[in-house]
Order: structure tokens, then sequence, then C-alpha cells
DNA sequence: TATCTAATTAGATTATAATCTAATTAGATA
DNA sequence: TATCTAATTAGATTATAATCTAATTAGATA
């Protein structure tokens, strides 16, 4: 379940300009200039909507002469308001996995939640990558959260998933491989279960 | 469901802050101080998200002593979150209501779509008012888009909105009135709730 | 090539909201 | 009553994002 998706998802619903603009999308594809005038906004500001829309992967375009028609994607849509629901349930459940360490020992815990607690922003942006291996061994871990155990990977969707939280993708995809916590066949990226990370040593 | 719940609801949500601290809540009661002291923030700062997910109804409290504890309030997560999920399936079948109107039968949502589609062209403009009054009235619905209940427009602006529709504006304004689309005071134009929208007969 | 159209970008303004520190409040307890 | 604790409020700072105007761009077409 990937925090990330799930909070750009509800970003762009926290908007009732994009509501309604989803909601004249969900009737008929519409063009820019349709929708500024319906709206009674001005174009750029319906193309600013569109960007963040296009971010979270909620609409498609399709081009017809100088005219860019706007439409659903209708897939992700409803993906990731399943998505939410499904988080949610779980959660009622008591089934969430907050961190993703199960079974670690109290004083680990604490050691890893104090190193995190350094390490990362409030709002989950690593601040530097640590140089003593344990530390970054929970700062890379904390980094495997939103991805799953199971799904395939393109080694770009790796790179936007490590960008969230610092930009130098290229040593953090890296890291991922070297202990273990990933794999990688042929440009194709999977997460490893805990069983098959590194040991320390 | 209300485009301001809707909207609320994905307020609460696209947080980082507050989506840990329901998944934190989800796994148990949690007071404000030990939510601050796991994420690293100060407890005036959950003060601050428990209101915004007090106000979307996320959560309750219960006091023991000096300390109130938070949980989730499970029955308003999990409606908004199914309230969502209908809301993009609604619009992928294209039975969006898109301005409030509760329990409109499919077939005249189907004649309102036919009727918008003969007198509007493509790009928005009203190619003339139609004299059938329930043909007029879908027409004049559809010139409310980019309205807002609740702001105060001058005689002026509202000339300018209908004008993005028809040259007419005299005419379109005065039956925006006479169907309670809109009242006057004193040369101040608000829009009314659709409630308030006269009953066809 | 010149011109038209729809869209986008750049840059500024403004509103909203996340966060902090310092002060205050509401209850509990000695 | 005096004091302690957890929470809240007030007020400031800062970051984010919504919106606009003016300028620019990308394609289409004459």
């Amino acid at each position: 379940m990937q925090l990330n998706r799930i909070i750009n998802f509800h970003k762009a619903l926290s908007d009732p300009t994009r509501i309604r603009i989803l909601a004249l999308l969900a009737k008929e594809p519409q063009h820019g200039q349709a929708l500024a005038e319906r709206l009674g906004i001005t174009p750029s500001t319906i193309t600013h909507h569109m960007a963040r829309l296009r971010d979270a992967g909620l609409i498609k375009t399709r081009r017809e002469k100088n005219t860019i028609y706007f439409s659903l994607e209708e897939m992700t849509l409803q993906r990731d308001a399943q998505a939410t629901l499904n988080f949610i349930l779980e959660s009622v459940n008591g089934l969430m996995k907050t961190e993703g360490e199960e079974g670690m020992s109290n004083s680990r815990e604490k050691e890893r939640d104090r190193v995190l607690r350094n390490f990362f922003t409030p709002d989950g942006k690593l601040k530097q990558i640590p140089v003593q291996c344990k530390k970054r061994r929970f700062v890379l871990e904390r980094m495997l959260d939103g991805l799953t155990v199971g799904r395939k990977y393109l080694e770009n969707e790796i790179n936007e998933h490590i960008k969230t939280f610092h930009p130098d993708y290229a040593t953090i995809r890296r890291e991922f491989i070297i202990w273990g916590y990933m794999y990688r066949d042929n440009g194709i990226y999977e997460m490893n279960p805990p069983e098959l990370w590194k040991r320390e040593d």
C-alpha cells in the first residue's frame, strides 16, 4: 500500500475545481477552453489543474488538430479509490503494518525510531543518506514502504518512488540491490521478501 | 453525497502526517503526546491535525484523567471512502449528478443530455433559448455552471457570465430569477441552492 | 511563410494550511 | 488551595497551491 499514491490521489480530489472537472469529464471528454468557460476560470488555470490530475494519473489526453481533449483514466480512478477503501478496511481490522517491521526487538525498534526521526523530515523527506551501515539500512528499509512484494517495477517506477524521498535515486536504487532488498532481472525490479534481505555483519 | 463532504474527506487524507496518525490510531487508540513523540512533531501540531480530522468526522475521543485518547470513527471513514468509490463508479457509468440533483431518474438524465446536446454547440454556446419549459430549464440549469452558491454577484457579473453562453443576457437573467435559481436583493445577485429551485408543474 | 488557435509557461499575487514557540486552560491530585 | 499534566489556543513563520495576466509555444492552415 503506497502511502504516496494515496496522498497524491487525495490531493487531486481535495480541490472543488478539480472535482468539478472530473465530473464534467465523466459525462464526456472536453477540451481545455470548454472547461474554462464552463467553470468560469481561465485556460491557464485549467492547465494547472490538468497537470495535477495528470500527475495523479487520473486523466488521459487525445489531440485533434489544435485541440486537446481530456478524459478520465477510469482504471486508475477506480483502483485508487478502491485502494483507499482497502487501506481503511485493513486498518479497521488491525492488520495495518505501519512501518513494516515485524517481530523486531523492542530496543532495536527504539533505535530505529530514533534514527528515522533524525534522518527524515516530518513530511517524510530523507535529509541525507547515513554513512553508518546500520543507520543506512534503517533508512533504506523505510524507503521500501510503498513497494509491494510480488509486483514487478520498471526502473523508472523505482526511480520515481525513490525521488519522493531523496533526489539521488541512483545511489539508493543501487543500495536496494546490494542489501538484497530488491533484485533486478533484465531491467525489471522486484522487491525481495524480508527473509531474503542480507544479514548485517 | 454533497460535494463538500467529499472534498473535506479528501482534504483530511491529503496530508502525510494525518495519514500516519490514522494508521497509528488504526492499531490502537492513542493520546496526543504519544502521537507527537511517534511522529516527531509538537503536541500543538497534533492538536491542529486532530481538529482537522474531527471536522471531517473521522475520529472520536475519550477522556481518562488528564489524557484524551483518540480513536478512529470507523463508520464515517468507511462510509466516505465508499462514497468516493461510488462517485467514481457512477461517473464511469455516466450516471453522475453534476450539480447536486439527487435521486434523479436515469431517463430524465438522458433526456437532459439529449436536450443539452441539441441546444448547445460543442464549445458550449447556446444556439437558442428553448420554448418548452422543461427544455428551457435544462438549458438554464446548465448555464448556472460556473456560478457558486453563497457568493454575491453584481448584476454586471451575471450579465458577463451569461454572455459566455448567449448574447441575450437580460432574458436569461430574468429567467434565473423566475425559476428560483437565483434571487436578487438590492442589485446583488446570489445563487439559490437546488432545494430552493421552483418545482416544475 | 504568415497567421490563426488552443495550450502552456513564467511570474506575480493571494489564500490556505502545516508547523513552531510561548502562553493559557481544564481537570486531577496532593 | 497550590500544583501538576495533557491539551489547547494565540500568533508568527513558512510552504504549498490556486489563480490571474502576459508572453510564448506547438500545430494547423491559408
